[in-house]
DNA sequence: ATGACTGCAAAGACTTTGCATCTTT
DNA sequence: AAAGATGCAAAGTCTTTGCAGTCAT
């Protein structure tokens, strides 16, 4: 068989292993989660089509968690928290970004707006009870 | 003299050198800013009190800009425009976060929330028109 | 003398890249 | 045979750190 999920093609798995988790994973992250499926993958291929996914706009970027990027599948914009005890990153896709702030950043700037990220940062339940 | 400007204090000269830029510059930045000043001083030396400052709350990390620290001596929040071409970062003082954004994040995540950042990206007024 | 700050170079952490190998068409 | 994907190791960037020398008190 040839469809898109050969065992030996390990691009599919990268790509799947964002897609199936809410860790917001780093590299390394991923290259850990694979190991159990694909003992023998390497990390520069966990780079290589990070950065591809990256390109396309298949995954998007958190940007750096203590020096260390962490991705997302869900490309929609959404908002972060980030736990500065465990590094731990969350989805709220139930809060909005205000329309007209972006709207006010081209004023004031004037610039052009094309993205807008908002990230809180604290702790997370579980550490903040520890 | 013995006042807190003596000549060879770098750290001072670090510290103000931040304060009057509004480029929100990185270690490498500020180093080349100082060398006309102070030809002497290093890029450690740099690096080594950015830490401190950061550290002891006189400045505050942006997160990374392409894979560059970038710091801001205005500590308080404030709302923040990084352009994708030439990666300026731009402050926008008059634009605020609304409260209830955080309240809604401490509910939905169960978390603790003690900082946030928004940034805006897309392209600055330059890079717009050119 | 003691403690603090710095330059230099080495070390570290994270990421990218060159090359040979293997797979797929 | 040709194009693409991958492993490995080397290289590259950015940042931190050890050590010796300098300055301040």
């Amino acid at each position: 068989m040839e469809g898109t999920t050969k065992q030996f093609k390990k691009r599919n798995a990268i790509l799947a292993c964002l897609q199936q988790t809410h860790a917001h994973p780093s590299a390394e992250m991923v290259h850990d989660m694979l190991r159990a499926s694909h003992p023998d993958i390497s990390l520069a291929t966990v780079y290589r089509n990070l950065t591809r996914f990256k390109q396309q706009g298949l995954i998007q970027s958190l940007g750096t968690v203590n020096g260390v990027e962490r991705f997302d599948a869900n490309t929609s914009p959404h908002v972060h928290f980030v736990c500065n005890c465990c590094d731990a990153v969350i989805d709220l896709p139930q809060i909005e970004v205000p329309q007209s702030l972006g709207q006010d950043t081209e004023k004031y700037a004037g610039c052009r707006v094309q993205g807008c990220q908002l990230t809180f940062t604290g702790l997370c339940g579980k550490c903040a009870n520890s």
